[in-house]
DNA sequence: AGCACGCCGACT
DNA sequence: GTCGGCGTGCTC
């Protein structure tokens, strides 16, 4: 009997790989690599889901195999090329083959498994007690549960086991049925089912002018939707289906697809690119045509016409007949982008956000999929589209965290679309005006070819940038949020009509501590990394290394009880504003304010239409839309996202103000732009203000080259949580000696420092404790598979029951 | 992880 | 003698 490799859902990584199953005689011309099936798993063969990823045709060894139960798929839901990729990225992500897989699919397209039990007679004998329990739930009026129900009801008492006694009793009897949660969305299509002139003499016996109309619409032998045919004749429903009835018609139905119609959409007439736009395309076209895998930073300060460039781009990449994928932060993919797109290519674009029903993403894919789609636009997950033919994909703010997946896989989107490019022979290109110090790093070592845009678009005059200095003013009674500087800035422009942003970094739930009148914030003597205030202990804290210094109450460096550990929340600011400026009209943007669907959008375009003068909010403001009469923009704390608890804070803060400071005077107008902070002399915050992102660059790798930081080494940690914290604890430790013996002896060529055990940000989540070790090691080889080996084993060793262990590359907050 | 089997103590 | 507790080992 022929064999497949199957990976299965139910299988934890300690136990994940592809497990053989036989194909019964009927099902051989049915399962293909690539399709989902179900299969019998485990003690109590129950049946999970599975995806066939090898086929053996020949007859396979002697052992006794299960056989597939069922196929899912009429056609493969995944190509080679894109298992492939699952494969690979399950040896990076040390997750599943199965999570793995899903990942590459809407998830309209999973399942909804509905397995029930229905009552055929109660039982006249008495039952053991479990048995009882069970039958107990089922009465004339409820003669039918699902399986979750009768676990949820019996407390986890119920078996597998039990439940098909029950059936071979003859007491219940099992239904399964599967389908998919989105189904294919279809159109009834009606045309004449006779000759026009029989038609016509049927329909006029009738006597209504409407069957009539109908007839001569459809005489010419044409096809129409029912929706149409309703439309332009007016009759209703039912006389259709008379109509069908007496054979004068006839339906059909074919599939639609959910997604917006662009063909009719007004062409964008392409503009004319400057000089350097001109040479950054052509090099990067020359990358295009070299039919070689290729990758190019493009590196442009904002506002200087990145997107012309990409659209370009694309332009050449679909009149070679490829594709192209244009990724985008969640905050970038704004209906005015969009536009642009779909002004230019029409209805081969396909957009994937978030925002997406199941149904509309699961007909996107399908769009995507039969090649009618050749330009994708999205966020994250749109990375793994299935485009035909890829010939380049697009990461605009490429430093932007969002390409990171907070979520186990927890894969980067650059990461996967490097991947990609290099499967199908495509060409990446990175877009960033403060590109992520990997980035820059890569181009520097010759990697890949950068090409830089230098001016602003039509010449924008770059705004003008203030540092303001905060220190000490609370103390001279001035206890606002909004210093004096920026006070008198915002009166200005209030005066002149002008609009203001101000800008306020929150961040997670990191508390920073620091001296109010010095700027002193505690840093950690090994690690370079600032420690977080806990108010429990006292002690501020190095996530990292777990180490900890106590704080007094007073500066330890002036002496000043003026320490502050909170940063303000929008609210609070807001009510300031209307305080210290009450003619202002303030508009508030942060989760609170736009977390209705839409509600972001409307309120960026009441602020764009002058009805208000200031917009305050968090990281959303500082990115998406140009305002044409913002003339200062403000960031109230510098501070709490400089010294935020990971490495990457110097960066994020950097790109961050550069970003925040672009939004100042776009067109035309001198900006303004006022940073508040306690540190006036970071040199972070200086090479911010000038824009300069070389020198930033310069400083930020010697500190990672010190460090052994990303990119320079790379960064993994592993993560133990459980419900008991000395367990968690206890687990990590054997773990940490585990790895430093085996890099002793079996991977003595691999030698790493291990840190930790140290907390997690937040130490309990849901109840379960949360540690990790770090280990700053390169991603090679041997370390997969140290890695995954001792991931494995950890699962396996039962001193370590009741705690699980996962791993984060490179992870965005420590 | 999730589940079933097995061995042991408390009960009929 | 039986039921259910928890410990242990397996999942094609």
């Amino acid at each position: 009997m022929p064999v497949c490799g199957v990976a299965v859902s139910a299988a934890t990584y300690a136990i994940d790989k592809l497990y053989d199953y036989s194909i019964p005689e009927p099902l051989i011309p049915a399962v293909k690599v690539g399709c989902r099936v179900l299969v019998p798993f485990g003690r109590g063969n129950k049946k999970v889901e599975g995806m066939v990823l090898v086929l053996r045709p020949e007859a396979y060894s002697a052992q006794r195999l299960k056989p597939v139960t069922e196929v899912l798929d009429e056609e493969p839901v995944l190509d080679a090329t894109q298992i492939k990729l699952g494969i690979w990225l399950r040896e990076h992500l040390y997750c599943t083959f199965f999570d793995c897989l899903r990942l590459m699919l809407p998830s309209g397209l999973w399942f909804q498994r509905k397995e029930t039990y229905t009552l055929v007679q109660q039982p006249i004998l008495s039952l053991s007690q479990p048995l009882q329990e069970i039958m107990d739930l089922f009465s004339e009026d409820v003669p039918e549960r699902t399986v979750e129900e009768i676990r949820r009801f019996t407390n986890g008492r119920c078996t597998g086991v039990m439940l098909s006694q029950l059936e071979a009793e003859g007491y219940l009897v099992y239904h399964s049925n599967i389908k998919q949660k989105t189904l294919d969305k279809t159109e009834r299509i009606l045309s004449l089912a006779i000759d026009p002139a029989e038609a016509m003499q049927k329909a006029s016996r009738a006597r209504t002018p409407a069957q009539m109309d109908v007839v001569s619409l459809l005489s010419d032998g044409c096809s129409m939707s029912q929706k149409e045919v309703l439309y332009m004749t007016g009759i209703s429903e039912s006389a259709l289906r008379g109509m069908v009835r007496k054979g004068i018609l006839e339906q059909s139905s074919i599939e639609t697809l959910r997604v917006p119609d662009y063909s009719m959409i007004e062409q964008i007439p392409a503009p004319v690119l400057s000089n350097e736009q001109e040479q950054a395309y052509q090099g990067i076209r020359q990358l295009l045509d070299s039919g070689k895998p290729e990758a190019a930073l493009l590196f442009g300060v904002t506002g200087s016409g990145k997107t012309q460039i990409y659209l370009k781009l694309i332009d050449n990449v679909l009149s070679q007949g490829r594709s192209a994928i244009m990724l985008v932060p969640e905050i970038g993919l704004t209906p005015q982008f969009i536009r642009l797109f779909v002004g230019r290519f029409g209805d081969t674009v396909s957009v994937l956000h978030s925002a997406l029903s199941a149904g509309e993403r699961y007909d996107s894919w399908k769009k995507i999929r039969s090649g009618r789609a050749r330009v994708v636009i999205g966020t994250r997950s749109a990375v793994f589209a299935p485009v035909r033919d890829l010939g380049l994909i697009v990461l605009d703010e490429e430093q932007d965290s969002a390409y990171k997946s907070e979520q186990s896989p927890r894969y980067h989107a650059r990461d996967v679309a490097k991947r990609r490019v290099q499967q199908e022979n495509a060409v990446l290109v990175l877009g960033s005006a403060t590109p992520s110090i990997e980035s820059y790093y890569g181009a520097q070592q010759g990697r890949y070819p950068m090409f830089t845009l230098r001016e602003r678009y039509q010449g924008a005059a770059l705004p003008q940038v203030t540092i303001a200095d905060i220190r000490g003013e609370s103390r001279a009674g001035w206890t606002y949020t909004i210093g004096q500087t920026l006070y008198e800035a915002l009166q200005e422009n209030l005066e002149r009509g002008e609009q203001s942003i101000l800008f306020l970094n929150r961040r997670g739930n990191s508390r920073v501590i620091g001296c109010s009148m010095c700027g002193w914030v505690p840093e950690c003597p090994s690690c370079s990394t600032t420690l977080t205030y806990h108010s429990v202990s006292g002690r501020a804290m190095c996530h990292f290394c777990g180490a900890s210094i106590e704080i007094s109450g007073l500066c330890p460096v002036c002496y000043s009880p003026h320490l502050f550990t909170e940063c303000p929340g929008t609210q609070k600011v807001e009510e300031e504003l209307h305080a210290i400026l009450p003619k202002a009209r303030v508009l508030r943007m942060d989760a609170d304010t736009t977390s209705k669907k839409g509600s972001h959008h409307h309120l960026l375009e009441i602020f764009a239409k002058g009805r208000a003068d200031i917009l305050l909010g968090t990281q959303m403001v500082a990115k998406g839309l140009d305002f044409d009469h913002v003339t200062l923009v403000g960031v109230l704390d510098a501070d709490q996202s400089l010294f935020a608890q990971d490495y990457r804070a110097k960066e994020r803060t950097f790109s961050l103000i550069t970003q925040v400071v672009g939004r100042a005077g776009r067109r035309g107008k001198q900006g303004r732009a006022i940073i508040q902070t306690y540190n006036p002399d970071h040199p972070v915050l200086l090479c911010a203000a000038r824009q300069d992102y070389e020198q930033f660059y310069a400083d930020e790798i010697e500190s990672r080259q010190a460090l052994l930081m990303p990119p320079v080494e790379q960064m993994l940690m592993l993560t133990g949580t459980g419900e008991n914290e000395s367990d968690v604890l206890a687990a990590l430790l054997r773990l940490k000696q585990r790895i430093l013996s085996l890099m002793e002896g079996q991977f003595s060529d691999f030698h790493y420092p291990v840190l930790g055990p140290s907390p997690a940000s937040v130490v309990r989540v849901m109840g379960r404790y949360r540690y990790h070790l770090i280990l700053r090691c390169p991603d090679n080889k041997r370390r997969r598979q140290l890695i995954s080996g001792v991931l494995i084993e950890f699962s396996k060793d039962n001193k370590n029951r009741g705690v699980s262990l996962f791993a984060d590359l490179n992870p965005d907050t420590l």
